[in-house]
DNA sequence: GCTGCGATTATC
DNA sequence: ATAATCGCAGCG
C-alpha cells in the first residue's frame, strides 16, 4: 500500500520512528528503510532551516510533508530528506541508511557503474548504509529535489513489515549544533 | 566576489 | 586518520 499525504503531514519525531521497515521505492529499485535523522528547524541548531532560514538551498524543507529535500554534501554526495508536517514548518527526517529489496543488479550498476558480478569485491552490506551511499544507489540526485513522494517516480509502500526494536540514539556528524548535539533523533533497527 | 566548511565515504 | 571536491551561506 502506497503511503498518502496523511502519514507525512504529522509530528516528525513520529513519521521519522513509522519510517523504519518502510519500502522506498525509485524507479523499479525498492529499499527497506532501516536508519533515520529527524530535524526539526523551529527548535534544531542541526537543521539547516534552523530559525526560519529560508534559502534557496532550504526552500524545499518549508513545503508541506510529503516532498523531498535532497542536497548536495562534501561536493561529492547526495543526502535526501523526506519533508515533514505542515507547509512552513521546516522539518523533515534524513534518510542514513537501507537495505536492498528489489533490483539489486541495478543498484550495484548505479553505485560502482559496473555490474553485481564484476564488482564483487563489493558487499551488499556496504551497498546502501549510508546517507550518500543510499542515493547512489537509487539515482538520487538535486533533480529529486522538491519532488512528491505522492508521485511514480518515488514513493513509499507499507508492506506491513513490522520493526520488532526500534533503537535511537545521538544524531551523526553535527558537533557544531551546540546544544542540539545530544538530542536523540536518531533511530533505527 | 571571497572564504570556510559541511546531516560523507573510501582508502591508508 | 585523511584526502577528495564544490555548492552554499555569510560577509562585505
Amino acid at each position: 500500500m502506497k503511503l498518502d499525504k496523511s502519514f507525512y503531514t504529522r509530528d516528525t519525531l513520529e513519521v521519522a520512528q513509522d519510517l523504519l521497515g518502510k519500502v522506498l521505492v525509485c524507479n523499479d529499485i525498492k529499499v527497506r528503510i532501516r536508519e533515520v535523522e529527524a530535524y526539526i528547524g523551529a527548535i534544531d541548531k542541526a537543521a539547516h532551516c534552523y530559525g526560519q532560514r529560508r534559502t534557496k538551498r532550504t526552500e524545499v524543507m518549508f513545503y508541506e510533508g510529503g516532498h523531498v529535500y535532497v542536497y548536495m554534501i562534501y561536493g561529492m554526495y547526495y543526502c535526501m530528506n523526506i519533508v515533514t508536517g505542515n507547509a512552513d514548518e521546516g522539518s523533515g527526517v534524513l534518510l542514513r541508511g537501507v537495505e536492498p529489496v528489489g533490483n539489486i543488479d541495478a543498484m550495484f550498476v548505479n553505485r560502482y557503474g559496473i555490474s553485481r558480478e564484476i564488482a564483487s569485491k563489493y558487499q551488499i552490506k556496504n551497498l546502501c548504509n549510508g546517507p550518500g551511499k543510499l542515493t547512489k544507489a537509487l539515482n538520487i540526485t538535486k533533480k529529486d529535489n522538491g519532488r512528491s513522494l505522492l508521485g511514480e517516480r518515488l514513493y513509499l509502500e507499507d508492506d506491513h513489515f513490522v520493526v520488532k526494536q526500534i533503537q535511537k540514539g545521538k544524531r551523526i556528524n553535527i558537533d557544531y549544533a551546540e546544544e542540539a548535539v545530544d538530542f536523540e533523533w536518531r533511530y533505527y533497527y
